[in-house]
DNA sequence: CGTTATTTGATACTGTGTTATCATTATCAA
DNA sequence: TTGATAATGATAACACAGTATCAAATAACG
């Protein structure tokens, strides 16, 4: 991925104009106008590249294909819209101040904290 | 599902004495002492006809394949470890009480929430 | 411009987790 | 105990997301 084609440039400015993260197929529709007759591979080779290049990051959720966001943010969380599937970004508020981060409309049903790290267990070897 | 097997019960066992939320390869393992013979279809079946009679919940994890672990429980987070994969139970507590909520010896390295819910223009419809 | 090597698009393929199939085994009501 | 039928185990089939392949298109260099 060296060269500057209109399909990296339109892959990277949907994901960084989207203020949302992206999943591949959300990211193959918002690059279709500005690059049209883009095709899904491109999409996936695009977005594994520009990972490795850092720019932009992966947001993992449970049960569902990766999305993917502009790299650099600060600490923040994801809404997850049970209509539409899209994942928005919230503010960097953890819980329980998270009900006042929520944009004007959200309406939260359920949440979901996972923690990463390592157990007692493993520690110790 | 209506009668009761050596396997179902093996099963169901597995999955009320783990203390932690158990994946498919998981409680097969477990049930094998029960079990012997166990076929991993079985284990699916089961899973499938626990979850239909609300005896078991799923704890989907980002990226990974479901653990399952017994319902009814009051509102609480999960621990996994990075290294044997493991996913543990934690207290009820929500962020940012946390930290005091997890057991000696874990050490976290990162978290993530994720809010379910409907957002503001699938509200409108 | 022309050459060369990278990128693309279409699509075949892969890997993983789960479900379907089906002959065999086991449960359970009579 | 027996007979009907549900559950099991082995494994084939499936679904899905993502990757590999390869001929054609195109960017980048002179």
């Amino acid at each position: 991925m060296q060269r500057d084609t209109s399909q990296r440039r339109a892959i990277r400015r949907a994901l960084e104009d989207a203020g949302r993260p992206l999943g591949a197929l959300e990211v193959l529709e918002a690059s279709k106008g500005e690059a049209p007759g883009l095709g899904i591979a491109t999409v996936y080779r695009n977005i594994k590249a520009l990972l490795e290049e850092g720019d932009i990051s992966e947001v993992a959720l449970p049960g569902e294909p990766p999305r993917y966001e502009a790299a650099g943010k600060d600490h923040h969380h994801h809404f997850r819209c049970a209509r539409c599937e899209r994942v928005y970004e919230l503010g960097g508020a953890c819980l329980p101040d998270l009900k006042n981060a929520l944009p004007r409309g959200f309406r939260v049903t359920s949440h979901e904290v996972l923690v990463h790290g390592v157990c007692a267990a493993c520690s110790k070897r």
